[in-house]
DNA sequence: GGTTTGACCCTAA
DNA sequence: ATTAGGGCCAAAC
């Protein structure tokens, strides 16, 4: 039985390019659907090499707190990818019904 | 093994 | 629509 951890990593490695997925989606689809904030966790302290950008809240809005990895990272590896970044006052947001991720 | 820590999310007002 | 407040739960201490 592969461990939370392994089971979200697996999941965001299964987000495709130029789409994003949400916390709680990806806790979902690790099989434990009310564990968002543990997916914050994970992502954190994981030293794998992931597509962690691709993944953001619920409301479409960058979420992170890292300081080796800003905000400001994370939008511009997204747009490396094609997803389009909007920048309102500091916040970055994503829109959803664009680009999330429909498994 | 109890307590703390969070890159969250839902609900009610 | 917007916002507090409380619940969640796996990992790390």
């Amino acid at each position: 039985m592969p461990t939370f951890e392994q089971r979200v990593i697996q999941a965001v490695r299964n987000i495709p390019q130029g789409r994003v997925a949400t916390y709680g989606q990806v806790a979902a689809l690790a099989s434990s659907p009310r564990a968002a904030r543990t997916v914050g966790v994970i992502l954190r302290r994981s030293a794998e090499v992931l597509p962690w950008q691709r993944v953001i809240n619920r409301e479409g809005r960058i979420s992170i707190s890292n300081i080796e990895f800003p905000a400001e990272i994370q939008a511009e590896l997204l747009r490396q990818e094609g997803v389009a970044v909007d920048e309102k006052d500091g916040q970055y947001f994503i829109d959803l019904r664009r680009y999330l991720w429909k498994p």
